[in-house]
DNA sequence: TAAGTGATCTCT
DNA sequence: GAGATCACTTAA
């Protein structure tokens, strides 16, 4: 058995491309330390926002209180409040002053970003904190290859309000799961 | 398919 | 301040 090749992601990781950054979360492992309690999840589900032009990011309409983590510095939290009762999960990819981050929609047995960062115990209380073991939350490269012929690319989930051109930016992420024959 | 839920943003 | 909107989930 070979040792296992396990790796913090730093922040030059997240300063990238987002597309290729949103890509290449899918198969890493989202790791989140609550007390003593420590939960690691493989990322199965992602999306991209990207910049000012992409009119279903928080950041088209210019810096607010609530997405100056998006122009911030990459490999930070941006944890925001949604639908009266949801917390979602994104981390701030590209250099400061760029608007861009990746919503991490599904990871593990959690599937579907509000259950995922209920079940991690996301809060804004990590907005604006980095991805590192201090904050209680990083992500690990645990050496898996996923094979790109398993990672679906599709338009993004709940951005029809964007409009035809940016709501179908196939901006989104999806890990092939295994299909559990009965 | 639609209700629930409340912060945030935009417009008065 | 008021009204609309919202990167969703759950129960039918």
């Amino acid at each position: 058995m070979a040792l296992q090749k396990k790796k913090i992601l730093a922040r030059a990781f997240f300063n990238r491309p987002t597309l290729i950054v949103t890509r290449e979360l899918i198969g890493k492992f989202l790791v989140r330390r609550v007390g003593k309690r420590k939960i690691a999840v493989m990322i199965t589900e992602t999306e991209a926002y990207d910049g000012f032009k992409d009119k279903a990011s928080h950041a088209h309409r210019g810096q607010t209180p609530r997405n100056t983590p998006m122009f911030g510095e990459a490999g930070v939290c941006y944890v925001y409040f949604t639908y009266g009762m949801h917390w979602m999960l994104n981390i701030v990819t590209r250099e400061k002053g760029y608007p861009a981050a990746v919503l991490i929609r599904g990871a593990g047995e959690h599937v579907g970003p509000a259950r995922l960062t209920r079940g991690l115990s996301i809060t804004k209380l990590l907005n604006g904190m980095p991805l590192a073991q201090k904050s209680g939350i990083w992500i690990e490269d645990r050496g898996i290859v996923i094979n790109p012929r398993n990672v679906k690319r599709t338009p993004r989930v709940g951005v029809d309000s964007a409009g035809p051109v940016w709501g179908n930016k196939k901006y989104r992420f999806v890990l092939q799961q295994k299909r559990v024959k009965k």
